[in-house]
RNA sequence: GGGCGCAUAGCUCAGUGGAAGAGCGCCACCUUGACACGGUGGAGGCCGAUAGUUCGAUCCUAUCUGCGCCCA
């Protein structure tokens, strides 16, 4: 990285580039030493908190999570200097299926025990000693971001505190009635063998089959079925038919089949409601119902119904009665032989028996092709359809999902719904940008019941406790379910000798059996933001927590991806509000998805994942911050290219140079320097931009306009400080006028310091580095004043009197580009007709104006000379006399273009301004600004074209 | 089917009811004592289409076309 440089210098220690991988481990620990991540406890500060969106145990981190906590670190780091006492609350989820199924495979790779070999306490050792050797990688891959959460506080869901309170959460809302068991279909995945949400389901759309098999009528009844239509749809053929044919993408599912349902208002099937079918392969004797969920456009307009594994169907089940016959076992494969449910009031022909054997056992893909072939050979297959289905897949296990009637606990989220829909229209919680609320709303109104338990082994067990009668005890603790137990069957008539035994383990069993089911990961993730601060212990009053549970509840913003509204957010509303009387959050900041180059999801499976980590490495993490901060406006996906990146860390090498330029030049303001007091025009012009600078990016800060806030501070760093600033500064910095000097390196240095404070939070590491190496400072910077914009450092005049000089000097260099002038060539410039104005801007910047378009002499002339290249700037006219060197043909042309360019805009604002409704109706503002931009125009074209004549008499 | 969003320079994207912007890329020139991870200059756009509102539309409204995402 570094250029070698031979003998000794000035400045050996500052290399020409900033090293991250160098330096950033090293800041890092700086500031964790000084204890700057823990909020101030200073009195009177502002509480700011943001609970960190858990991340898994089981994750590492991905481009998703850079951005979440890129945008939560700047949010914390303006907030810390602005002088709030800042918690950014940080910990993992525990991940139920994900880790379980980490640990498992584990076991697997080492050959050693499977889980169910080894039962479940030792399993769940195995998991927390997973969890302490490798569960920390996220924790440790957010601080190379440089994240600033207070890691004192980290917490874990599965944490004692954590536990009790998702305990005391069920206990509660089972006994207001939120939380109910209940017999219903649930989304099952086979895999995992557990019960998932709605959310945790996947619909993919795939391509599939649609068969059409033919279900015989039962007792030889037939019917006239309509084949051919005339032009108004009337049946003008029929044939007679002994079957009913049905559709079904999953023929497997045909063995639970208990009914056939058509639409009361299918004509074709009128005759046939109330009859039966008698069910192939099964030999079960089924009604055909009438039911409107049998959709008369789709296939042949009849359906078989099959409650036990259709979500659908359950519901059709239950409105005519059919009973659900559950066909399957937990890993999908089916069951006949045993399976009473199945077998009660069948007939067992050796035929039947015979493919009830070749099915039973099979994994429901074998035996649909056993099914279908079954159909083939015995001409019930009318016909096969391709086909585009929608199939549900678990989102971890990436099986299909299989709707399956199972007992399971549930969240009554419609109830818990209300206070949260409530509280997001009265206003108490904000989206940032607000049409979230609208997805919000959305699923909120259409909320189905949260299915909470899970066929897991890791995670919070749920306090319910069964008696020998089958009754549900549900308690905080065992202790409280036995006690309610005990008072339950002593009021029933056991005597106590006989409860005794029942604890012991005697007689019928044991008093009471736990339920083995563990709760959804997310329903300790919807306690979050209160759980983490403390609750419930923390509403003791002398608890240690009592104080930061009352005020940073409901905490500043929750900063999150869309694509976990319903999953998180939904859900925190939800139990913050029921517990905690409040919402958990005033604003909810979604930020965009981070995309690739060509707009795709990131996913392995593409092979287009770009890992955060190899960015850090290679550009630092200041780079990767500012790349994903700079592109994260509002509403908008970021597709992320690594070319954004190497710009950024161009940016902070840019920065990097300006700062040991700065240096060089002892440029440092003094502990009393106040830039108001500033004298010369170019330092009240720099004071006057970093100043209104200061203003727009904490504006954009406080708006959540990451992107605005980053095109402020870089353009004021690049385009006005470095570009401008410091090369104007030159010839004072390194002149004669020591008092000229001694300013100018004071305003530098303030200047500077104005930047390295507003791009910190941005560019944490770089910006901390500079603040150690620029100046004798004490303390770090993350822990600097933020800025504030001040009406009296406002100095419009300097500025349009510096603008005119960079106006100036802008249109000398592109003139002599264009007249190819070499590069190193200094040449005479002629200023004709100026004003007095004008006249004392030149005269008092001319030394830089010579230097920065590299001028020979600049001399004041009545006309400009003969064969002299001219241009106008605000109305005056300039020469570079170059007779002899310059085309005078492409000259002529180049004064020519201007000239009509001139002329153009003047017709365009003459076209506006001779429209009467224009003037008359338009503001006089904006009238006013047209007339003067046209008078502006006229006044160049004019002497443009004097400039052309002159060109002409030579 | 319901909802949300996008279409602006070669690419990735800002932006505003009253003079089209950035980064990257491209072209030309420049190793000038902060910086070649740099400097200077430049080319490049009927702001998706159509209609409407308006004195005025890239911006507001409607329709259309194309492309995403979420939910059923």
């Amino acid at each position: 990285m570094t250029n070698a440089k031979s003998g000794p210098d000035a400045r050996s220690d500052f290399e020409k580039t900033f090293d991250p991988a160098g330096a950033e481990q090293e800041i890092y620990d700086a500031w964790e030493r000084a204890g700057a991540f823990r909020p101030s406890d200073a009195p009177g500060a502002e509480p700011f908190t943001i609970v960190i969106p858990p991340p898994n145990v089981t994750g590492s981190l991905h481009m998703g999570h850079a951005l979440n906590n890129t945008l939560q670190d700047i949010l914390a780091r303006f907030e810390r200097m602005r002088g709030k006492s800042v918690l950014w609350q940080p910990g993992c989820d525990h991940a139920g299926i994900a880790t379980q199924m980490v640990v498992e495979r584990q076991l697997m790779e080492r050959q050693e025990p499977s889980r169910r070999e080894m039962g479940r306490e030792a399993f769940v050792r195995r998991v927390w000693e997973w969890k302490e050797e490798s569960g920390g990688t996220i924790t440790r891959q957010l601080r190379r971001l440089g994240a600033s959460c207070d890691w004192s506080r980290e917490r874990f869901t599965m944490d004692e505190g954590l536990s009790k309170a998702v305990a005391r959460v069920f206990v509660q809302l089972y006994r207001e009635g939120l939380i109910y068991r209940d017999k219903r279909l649930v989304n099952w995945d086979p895999k995992f063998q557990t019960a998932i949400s709605d959310l945790e389901v996947e619909n993919i759309e795939t391509d599939g089959h649609f068969w059409h098999f033919r279900y015989p009528l039962a007792d030889g009844a037939t019917y006239e079925f309509p084949v051919e239509y005339d032009e108004d749809g009337k049946p003008t053929k029929w044939e007679t038919r002994d079957y009913v044919s049905v559709a079904t993408t999953r023929p497997e599912t045909m063995l639970g089949d208990t009914g056939v349902a058509v639409h009361p208002d299918d004509d074709r099937y009128k005759d046939l409601v109330g009859r039966f079918v008698e069910l192939p392969i099964v030999g079960r004797r089924i009604p055909i119902v009438a039911d409107e969920h049998a959709d008369p456009e789709q296939g042949s307009g009849a359906v078989k119904i099959t409650p036990a594994h259709d979500f659908n169907d359950f519901e059709v089940g239950k409105r005519a009665g059919l009973p659900a016959i559950n066909v399957m076992t937990d890993d999908a494969r089916i069951a006949l032989l045993d399976n009473g449910a199945f077998l009660d009031g069948l007939d067992p022909t050796p035929a039947r028996r015979k493919v009830w054997e070749a099915l039973d056992g099979k994994d429901r893909f074998e035996a649909r092709k056993i099914v279908v072939a079954w159909f083939e050979e015995n001409g019930l297959l009318d016909r096969v359809e391709e086909k585009k289905v929608v199939q549900p897949f678990g989102d971890r296990s990436g099986v299909v999902i299989e709707p399956y009637l199972t007992d399971q606990w549930y969240v009554d989220a419609k109830k818990l719904a209300e206070a949260a829909i409530a509280a997001v229209e009265q206003g108490k919680t904000r989206f940032v940008p607000e049409n979230w609320t609208k997805t919000y709303y959305q699923w909120m109104h259409n909320i189905q019941p949260w299915c909470v338990s899970r066929q897991l082994w890791w995670g919070h067990q749920i306090p319910a406790w069964y008696g020998p009668d089958g009754h549900c005890f549900v308690a905080e603790s065992e202790e409280e379910a036995r006690r309610a137990a005990i008072a339950r069957y002593t009021a029933e008539g056991y005597t106590l000798e006989e409860i005794d035994r029942m604890v012991r383990g005697e007689g019928e069993g044991p008093l009471l059996a736990r339920d083995p089911d563990v709760l959804d990961t997310w329903f300790s993730s919807a306690l979050w933001p209160f759980t983490t601060l403390g609750w419930p212990d923390a509403e003791r009053e002398g608890h240690a927590d009592h104080a930061v549970l009352k005020t940073r509840y409901p905490t500043s913003v929750l900063v999150t991806a869309f694509d976990i509204i319903f999953f998180w957010v939904a859900r925190m509303m939800m139990m913050g509000l029921h517990f905690m009387k409040d919402v958990p959050f005033r604003d909810v900041y979604i930020h965009a998805l981070v995309l690739d180059e060509q707009g795709r999801k990131m996913s392995k499976s593409k092979g287009n994942v770009i890992d955060p980590l190899a960015l850090i490495d290679k550009y630092g993490a200041d780079a990767l911050r500012f790349t994903l901060a700079a592109q994260a406006a509002q509403g908008r996906n970021i597709r992320l290219a690594e070319a954004r990146v190497e710009g950024y860390r161009n940016f902070a090498t840019k920065l990097w140079n300006a700062a040991r330029f700065c240096v060089m030049n002892e440029c440092v303001a003094g502990p009393g320097f106040d830039p108001a007091s500033a004298t010369a025009t170019l330092n009240k012009w720099i004071v006057h931009e970093a100043n209104a600078c200061v203003g727009e990016v904490s504006a954009a800060f406080e708006t959540y306009r990451f992107n605005d806030a980053a095109g402020a501070i870089y353009r004021f760093t690049w385009n006005v400080f470095c570009d401008w600033y410091l090369e104007l500064a030159k010839p004072a910095l390194q002149g004669d006028d020591a008092a000229a000097k001694a300013e100018t390196r004071q305003v530098a240095g303030w200047t500077l310091e104005r930047i390295l404070k507003l791009l910190h939070p941005f560019m944490p590491f770089v910006t901390e580095a500079l603040w150690g190496k620029t100046a004798r400072r004490e303390g770090l910077l993350m822990l600097a004043d933020w800025p504030l914009e001040f009406a009296e450092l406002r100095a419009p005049e300097a500025a349009a009197e510096i603008n005119w000089m960079i106006g100036l000097i802008t249109a000398i260099r592109s003139l002599r580009a264009e007249m190819n002038i070499p590069a190193a060539a200094r040449i005479p410039l002629e200023a004709a007709s100026l004003d007095d104005a004008a006249r004392a801007r030149l005269a008092a910047h001319e030394g830089v104006v010579r230097r920065l378009a590299r001028l020979s002499v600049v001399s004041l002339v009545d006309a400009p000379g003969q064969g002299a290249a001219q241009f106008v700037h605000d109305g005056a006219v300039f020469a570079l006399p170059l007779a002899g060197v310059i085309d005078v043909a492409a000259e002529k042309a180049r004064l020519e273009k201007e000239i009509a360019k001139a002329e153009e805009e003047i017709a365009r604002v003459d076209k506006k301004l001779a429209n009467r409704n224009f003037v008359e109706r338009a503001p006089a503002a904006v009238v006013e600004e047209q007339k003067s931009r046209r008078a502006d125009y006229a006044a160049q074209r004019d002497k443009l074209a004097a400039a052309l004549d002159r060109l002409k008499a030579l």
